[in-house]
DNA sequence: GTTTTAAACATGTTTATTTC
DNA sequence: GAAATAAACATGTTTAAAAC
């Protein structure tokens, strides 16, 4: 007997290889609402929920978008159980009674607020995507699976969770609401975490426009598609000298380190944890009043270190994304949670 | 003013443009030990450690290979000092007695060991290398990182810790020393990892061959390099249905999940902190004595949930890279810690 | 056996573009 | 304004090939 290897279990197949188009439409799945959201579980697999061991909870759906605040007041290890998830009997247009496609911050909430502990590998949410709305299309693009995770990185009602599982086991990730997202019953518009695009003026005659395709339908209510087609995209510098349009850095390390303080040290990391108020060390450069992107040259990435000295035994004195750039502070030693202002990430400003 | 943005401060740069190649040599590092271990500190920096406000702690070495036992019985929250590290005066030839070049996992123990709290986020590690050793190269490859990174990934003697720093601000990642490294003193070989190979022998004519290519120098010590190119690599078929050697998927959640059990729900994915030892179920499917790739047909993954019924509600049924697999029992619920014999990887092997 | 290097891939973060 | 989508990139995991 053969033993085959799972092989077509890509998610992404991006930066691999060029992947086909696909269509909006599933067949198979046979959509009961709205169009983009199935029926919690599809009607040739509902009488299969009934034996689950866990009778469902009475409660009410709180996943709207305009409710501030709900009755759901569960703690944060505590599962929210609604009867739409559990009771396939129960009414199904009162989940959401905002026209147009679910978005899919709204879906996620729904599949963690099921979830036990209101967490979920993401895989998990992947399969529950998968069971219960159309977003994930049938055919080779994965783009659905892109869009779960950028709204999990960037809406600041889930929270990634590791949880160890024993010495010598390697831990697990899981992506969790976060109390605000459990108290309120939502989460909040995943956008807000967008920069002020002042800092694109900066570039003048960069033209590091990437040219992104335009295959699939974009935000907003799927109403008419397809109606201007390359609207104004017509800048299309090829043999530019490339400057990626963002460089994700690591984060920073901010459990006590930097006990070395050295007015000399250059620092070039700062992370979204820290982003210290920008102090004289940015002016010290003549880099004041820098929103989106902070540098010194577009080639001095390895050369810097030659001139700066030895770093502190922390090591973490490394480049960082400058959309959240300023620079450490040497003389603030263990400063914890001194982030302020634009250095703030949209994705953080949540409110408790 | 121009505001850039440090743009080229891009780490890999493999699947998303040709790399030039580059060369091993740093003149501007002038190497005092080994050919690829630099001075703790360059000769040009060395007098700035002298304004640290720490005075170095005189202990001994422990990053011998073969010293089993140190002196080094630090707490895990304790950071190892060594006088090699803070002291540049101190002989050099103590810290490595074996020839030819240390390897990576040597020279990430020696960095984690000297900084605080013995760990560091990535981006030190990175740099640590880039000051202290020759393995940073200086022209465009990032082969040495994709090193570190597979080093830290694949030996058990560095874990990665997530620090919370605070309300509504993302975590932080650190690469730590195990206790069990710190009380050795040394991390062991990062190759114990690999699985047994066997597996290899059921994929027949398969050729998956990715051709790699051989610009760089592989292991072992560089005495005479570029003897046999293409020895026996040979079999190259190109338009092969291309099976992908690996499928990184994503790990189990083992938080006491789990809670409805359905002997219907056809499991999928079964992660590396789980896999439970082979029961029945795998059985049931005709594929027990499978080491190395498990798998029902190359191509089942999205209408495979058409026909298994709804997932519990921890949407944790999802594949699972085969090297690690098994089937998920579904009697066996809140089950932790059931590792056992061949699907442990090697990388949790080590003695503690 | 070991190590390095390359690579495929999954996952997480962020920006940009387009559409509404 | 919000959302979906694409993409660039960093980071983490694993396999494979080549050299020792
Ligand atoms: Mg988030
Ligand atoms: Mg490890």
């Amino acid at each position: 007997m053969a033993v085959p290897c799972m092989g077509s279990f890509t998610t992404e197949g991006k930066r691999q290889l060029p992947q086909e188009v696909h269509s909006d439409w599933i067949g198979v799945h046979s959509p009961v609402f709205k169009g983009d959201e199935l029926s919690e579980f599809p009607a040739h697999l509902q009488p299969v929920h009934a034996v689950h061991n866990i009778p469902p909870s009475p409660l009410s759906t709180i996943s709207s978008y305009e409710s501030p605040e709900s009755l759901v007041l569960a703690s944060p290890t505590m599962t929210i159980q609604t009867v739409d998830q559990l009771s396939p009997g129960s009414s199904e247009d009162d989940r959401e009674d905002r026209p147009g496609p679910t978005p899919y911050s709204h879906l996620i909430f729904r599949a963690l607020k099921d979830a036990k502990d209101n967490k979920l590998p993401l895989q998990g949410i992947y399969n529950w995507f998968e069971r219960n709305t159309d977003k994930a299309k049938s055919s080779g693009s994965k783009g659905w699976q892109n869009s779960i995770r950028h709204n999990l990185s960037m809406n600041a009602g889930f929270e990634a969770v590791k949880e160890e599982l024993g010495p010598g086991k390697k831990a697990v990730n899981f992506w969790r609401l976060t109390p605000e997202a459990i108290r309120h019953g939502h989460v909040q518009s995943t956008t807000r975490y967008r920069k002020q695009a002042s800092a694109r003026k900066a570039l003048g005659a960069n033209a590091r426009a990437a040219q992104r395709q335009r295959t699939e339908t974009k935000g907003g209510n799927p109403s008419e598609m397809a109606k201007a087609r390359h609207p104004n995209a017509g800048h299309d510098e090829p043999n530019e000298i490339y400057r990626p349009p963002q460089m994700t850095l690591p984060p920073y390390p901010m459990d006590g380190h930097f006990s070395h303080p050295d007015p000399r040290v250059m620092p070039s990391y700062v992370p979204p944890a820290l982003a210290p108020p920008i102090d004289n060390a940015l002016q010290r450069y003549g880099m004041e009043s820098v929103i989106g992107c902070t540098n010194l040259s577009p080639t001095n990435n390895g050369s810097f270190y030659e001139t700066m000295g030895a770093a502190p035994d922390n090591e973490a004195f490394t480049l960082r994304h400058a959309a959240h750039a300023g620079w450490y502070s040497p003389s603030s030693d263990h400063n914890i949670g001194m982030m302020t202002g634009s250095d703030v990430p949209a994705d953080l400003h949540h409110d408790l």
